[in-house]
DNA sequence: AACAATGTTCAGTC
DNA sequence: GGACTGAACATTGT
């Protein structure tokens, strides 16, 4: 399920959906597209076009224009638990399609590079005059569409993120630090599996104070969370991570064989290593 | 059947 | 107001 590296992938995708006019927006699901009612989105982009897509941790946002030309509405794409984006080209069948998100949760397995064969999933679908499509496709449905999204409620994209906003924003408090690694607000786009490879990466404790780590120690964390999300990025999601596959029941480390221990740690299921992440 | 799931938000308490 | 906690949200898979 999404996380940074996932979001970054869908939000390429999206790219696909550039400048093409929108002949209208499905945006009849009032939970996803909260706080909007039925035709409010399809309204406000009918006639225009997305111009940019951007992300920011999890949240991705296009500019748009409307049909005069005239700057339109920021239109904000979450995928929550399991949302993924599909873009079909002019044509609008499968041999045209993109695919964004994490293939994971996409449903049914299928051929290759065809869409799971659900459209109940759809939650959201703006059409293109071109015969073409985007839909947001959750079985979930914690995604969310809707205009205006509070990009600037989130901290600094964890990709991103300088060492002294690193040190200043997450260095401090007595929650754990795998909580401050969680908090959007704080840091936007890591998610619990990028936490947990993190800081097993890391050899920290997750539940250690985050305001008792030293300066060399959050610099560290700093390196350890680019590179993991940056290699995540490129290999294609959150699960490519080294310890993930180790998060389970007997699992042991597999850099020094103790067993994996689980518990809860801001609120999410979290497993770390008994003897390398114990101080 | 009960529980967990890779996310966010909101009510409530210091 | 900020920091923090825990439950709720909607749905599916085990």
């Amino acid at each position: 399920m999404p996380e940074l590296p996932e979001v970054e992938n869908a939000r390429q995708v999206v790219e696909k959906a550039l400048d093409r006019t929108i002949s209208g927006v499905d945006d009849t699901d009032e939970y996803v597209c909260r706080p909007h009612h039925p035709g409010e989105i399809d309204q406000a982009l009918k006639g225009g076009r997305l111009v940019a897509a951007h992300r920011r941790g999890k949240t991705m946002w296009c500019d748009t224009v409307t049909a005069d030309g005239d700057e339109g509405p920021h239109l904000g794409i979450h995928l929550g638990m399991g949302g993924r984006i599909f873009v079909t080209g002019p044509t609008g069948d499968a041999s045209s399609l993109y695919a964004g998100g994490d293939p994971h949760v996409g449903g049914m397995p299928k051929k290759p590079g065809e869409r799971p064969d659900k459209p109940e999933w759809d939650r959201v679908t703006i059409t293109f005059d071109d015969g073409g499509a985007l839909r947001l496709f959750d079985k979930r449905r914690l995604g969310r569409v809707h205009l205006e999204p509070a990009v600037e409620a989130l901290g600094p994209d964890a990709a991103e993120i300088t060492r002294d906003e690193f040190r200043a924003r997450v260095g401090k408090g007595i929650v754990a630090i795998k909580a401050k690694l969680l908090d959007q607000s704080v840091l936007a786009g890591v998610g619990n599996l990028l936490a947990d490879e993190t800081l097993w990466q890391a050899k920290l404790r997750p539940s250690r104070p985050a305001g008792e780590l030293s300066t060399d120690e959050l610099d560290d964390l700093r390196r350890v969370l680019r590179r993991a999300t940056r290699a995540a990025i490129a290999q294609g999601g959150v699960h490519t991570g080294e310890v993930i596959p180790y998060r389970k029941k007997d699992a042991t480390c597999p850099r020094c064989g103790a067993p994996m221990e689980r518990g809860v740690v801001g609120g999410r299921t979290t497993w770390w290593c008994s003897a390398e992440q114990s101080d």
